[in-house]
DNA sequence: TGACTATATAACTAAATAGTAATATAGTCA
DNA sequence: TGACTATATTACTATTTAGTTATATAGTCA
């Protein structure tokens, strides 16, 4: 009895596991480089390799995780495989992430002496 | 002269760099943690290792990459040190990915036939 | 001063994972 | 059917990092 914080609505520890495993798939400059491009339009998997120079082993294993975390969602057609924007509250997350950095970033910056 | 794509502003790749470090600061539950329970007022280090139960050790190294980022403060008061919020658009993202996978789990479960 | 306490840091181990090369799968077309 | 193409998967290597133990730092108080 000698806590005086209210204790905030707790978060069970496997809700907290399941949001960071989110964020961890967000956590990757190539995942979100797909996601980038993927947000001007479906591509295929060729195309994604092309416009991003990796490996088409690499870039098939992240759309694969970012399919199976329904982050995007994949469409067959022949022997292309088209993949797309499934959850667009992953660009939310980004502008909000951008936009905080920008504001530590001018405050670096006016610190140095702008 | 072959993409029918619009494209999109793409950000450079130190840009996604630096988003994908943020996210994965965010992408450790003991992380998140800490920051759940900074989210209801400050507290010393040692009150931090007692309501998590983990080590000494652990939750200072946790709290130094999150005060790197910026995304908590310190405050020196004798021999203790407090921590405090103080980026909250870390709670905005939590509540994004939160609201994202309670969708994703409702469908699931309707799926399922309930 | 010296004993004590809170926090930080260093060195280490174990586990996770991004990238790659090779191979498997599945669809197309002659 | 068999040659070909796009994508997925497997096995591997190298890097990163969470957690731990031991130690260092810095402040308090007798």
């Amino acid at each position: 009895m000698a806590k005086s914080k209210t204790t905030a609505a707790v978060m069970p520890p496997e809700a907290l596991e399941l949001v960071a495993a989110r964020f961890k798939v967000l956590a990757e400059p190539m995942r979100l480089r797909l996601l980038q491009l993927l947000e001007s339009g479906e591509r295929t998997v060729g195309e994604l390799v092309t416009e991003t120079g990796a490996g088409q082993a690499n870039v098939s294993k992240h759309l694969t995780l970012l399919a199976e975390t329904g982050m995007v969602g994949r469409r067959k057609e022949g022997l292309n495989v088209y993949y797309f924007i499934a959850d667009p509250m992953v660009f939310d997350l980004c502008k909000l992430v951008c936009g905080s950095l920008q504001k530590q970033l001018a405050q670096k910056a006016k610190a140095f002496g702008g």
